[in-house]
DNA sequence: TGGGATATTATGGGATATCATGGGAACTTA
DNA sequence: TAAGTTCCCATGATATCCCATAATATCCCA
C-alpha cells in the first residue's frame, strides 16, 4: 500500500500555482487516480483525496434522507471539493476560495497523513504540530496507563 | 465517475442570461446530458441534473402508493422541472417563475453536489454554509464510515 | 568509492486558448 | 408592431500550454 507521508513546503508563485510533491504524485498516478482537494470540516485547511471517498459521500447521500441535517453537512463537502488538473510540470492552481479558507499567501505545507494529505498555511501547522506534541506529553500518559483492551492507537508491543 | 463538484459565482445579465459553469457543461457534454433544472422541495434554490435524474423521480413515483401525499410531492418537482436550452456561449435564461423562487437578482451561485446541483443567491448560499461548517465542527462528521473503520475527515484508498 | 554525466524537480515567464460577459442585429410570436 | 428571445460577434480576464532554468537527486562507469 503507498500512503501519503512526510511533509513538503512549497512556494506559491503569482499565477497561484503551486506543485504537488513529487512523491504524492507518483501515488496519485501509480493508482491512475484523478487529485481532488476540499475544505475541511473541521480544521482551517485543505484536504486532498483520491475519487473513491468523493464517490463514498455521493452515495451516502443518495441513501440518506434528504432533508436531514447530515445531508447539509455533506453536501458542503462535495460543494467545496475540487478535480484539480495538474499542469506538464506537476502544479495545481488553487482557488481564491481555497486560498482564502486555509489562509495561504505565498507558501503552503503538504503533510501526507497516510491514505489522505492535508495543505496548510506553513506557519500554522507548525504550531499546531508542537501543540499537538505538547498535547501528547499530558494527556497521553494517562490513557496509556489504563490502556489494555480496545485501544485504537495500540500496535506492535508498545513504543 | 464524473460529478459536479465545486462552487461558481456567475452573474445574470440585463436580458436573464446565466452562464452554465464549463466544468457542469462538460460533464453534461461528455454524456451527450441536456440540462433539466427544477424548483428544490426543501430549499430556495434551484436544482439542476441531467435526465437520468428526472428518470429516477419518476421511478421513484411508479413504486409508490399513487394516493399518499409524498406522490403528491414529487409531482411538484417534476411539474416545475425545465429542459434548459444553451445557447452558443453555453449560458441558459431563467423564467421569472425560477428567479423568483429562488430569489435571485444580478447573480447566482453554483453549488456542485455530485450527480446534481444546485443554483443559490449567493450571499444565502454562503451563510448557510457557514452554519453547515460550524454544525459540523460541534455535531461531528455524519457516518460514512461503510465498512471501514473510522477514520478521519479524509482518506484515499485504492481504486 | 568517487565524481562527472544525466534525470528529476521546483519554479518562473511568455504565448495561447478558454471562459464569462456584454451588446447589436435578426428573428419569433403574440 | 412591440416585447422578448435567439444568433452572432467582441472583449477583458484568467487559466492553460509550452519552454527555460537552477538546484538537487540519481545514475553510471572507471
Amino acid at each position: 500500500m503507498d500512503l501519503f507521508l512526510s511533509t513538503f513546503e512549497h512556494r506559491i508563485d503569482k499565477k497561484g500555482r503551486l506543485s504537488v510533491p513529487a512523491p504524492f504524485r507518483s501515488v496519485l498516478e501509480r493508482r491512475r487516480d484523478p487529485l481532488y482537494l476540499f475544505k475541511s470540516l473541521t480544521e482551517p485547511c485543505l484536504e486532498g483525496c483520491g475519487p473513491e471517498r468523493i464517490g463514498q459521500i455521493v452515495d451516502a447521500i443518495d441513501a440518506m434522507d434528504s432533508l436531514s441535517a447530515e445531508v447539509a453537512t455533506l453536501h458542503t463537502m462535495l460543494s467545496s471539493a475540487q478535480e484539480m488538473k495538474l499542469d506538464a510540470e506537476g502544479r495545481i492552481m488553487l482557488n481564491a476560495d481555497f486560498i482564502a479558507f486555509a489562509e495561504l499567501d505565498d507558501a503552503a505545507l503538504y503533510a501526507g497523513i497516510g491514505r489522505s494529505f492535508q495543505i496548510w498555511l506553513p506557519d500554522r501547522y507548525r504550531s499546531r504540530e508542537a501543540e499537538a506534541r505538547a498535547r501528547a506529553k499530558t494527556t497521553g500518559l494517562p490513557s496509556l496507563r489504563l490502556g489494555r483492551t480496545h485501544q485504537p492507537p495500540a500496535e506492535n508491543g508498545g513504543s
